[in-house]
DNA sequence: TACTGATAGTCAGCATACTGAGCAATATCC
DNA sequence: GGATATTGCTCAGTATGCTGACTATCAGTA
């Protein structure tokens, strides 16, 4: 019989159980409580200034009920801002604050460490080719979930 | 800057993601409701009759807290069972049901093709590669999680 | 302009995952 | 044998992630 542990599934899930941990750990040791969810979104929320919550998602995967909770942390905890779009009363647009920027400069090498221990196991070509590997699958898969990646429109 | 996209945390999110969304959708359309966590669960389960809660987390790499919850559920639909053990009496015996067996066979196929269609980007070498590298990148992260994979006791 | 459909966001409910705490029972050590 | 440490399990609390439903708003069309 075949065994879990050699199902593509079963590895998916713990490659992500380990890089949730270690990303947690990272980031924890750098004295911040930030979580690989909120990590992306709120980098997203950076890199494209004053868009709304589904564009978003989109731009990292999310699904759209999940990114309301994550925005709302990310508020509590002052890093973003979340207004009233001007031009489409239903969407909001989402800032980053000076306290945000300041928190993903900071943890910054955290976040880049986190990424190296979780392919400490292989080699650097190794973990290239499973990049290049995860991506294609994932390019591939893109449709299959509820939350697929999406690009800004234009 | 680097991209979300590109940092191997997310891609592990990502198809993580893809996975369950092609696992629950395989398995819906097969008539079953069993999500991919169950369905480890109770295939273990019936790989070793009698096993406690804790070996059984240990050998999917599950966290104590989170197998309460699965077991739960899998007892509720009548697919396995759990017994106070007679030589420890804290320990919980589990079982899996005849309904439980039948599942599992029933299912096997939904199984077997939501894990060719998670890899359907790939060609067959390139799915060998990724299997190969999740493994060595799991080994080398084994103890970094909560809930690390641990061979059954003697 | 009124109708229809689509879209942005939220909410309730459920299933993982984890942290940390606690209880009961077992194992170990003196 | 008794104190101590460890182990098996559960629970409360928090954070994803999803389904499905709902409101408010917008866009397109008759």
């Amino acid at each position: 019989m075949k065994d879990n542990n050699d199902m593509p599934g079963h590895l998916a899930r713990r490659f992500q159980q380990i890089a949730v941990a270690v990303f947690l750990a990272e980031v924890g040791d750098a004295g911040f409580d930030l979580t690989p969810v909120q990590y992306a979104a709120l980098a997203t929320i950076k890199a494209n200034p004053g868009l709304d919550q589904v564009t978003l998602a989109g731009l990292i995967a999310y699904d759209r009920t999940t990114i309301t909770g994550v925005i709302d942390r990310l508020v509590q905890k002052g890093l973003a801002e979340r207004r009233a779009s001007s031009r489409d009363r239903r969407a909001r647009e989402l800032e980053i604050t000076d306290e945000g920027r300041r928190t993903l400069r900071k943890i910054t090498p955290a976040v880049e460490s986190a990424q190296r221990i979780m392919l400490r196991g292989l080699s650097a070509k190794e973990g290239e080719d499973l990049m290049r590997l995860l991506h294609k699958a994932i390019a591939a898969g893109n449709e299959l979930s509820r939350a697929p990646l999406r690009e800004a429109q234009a």
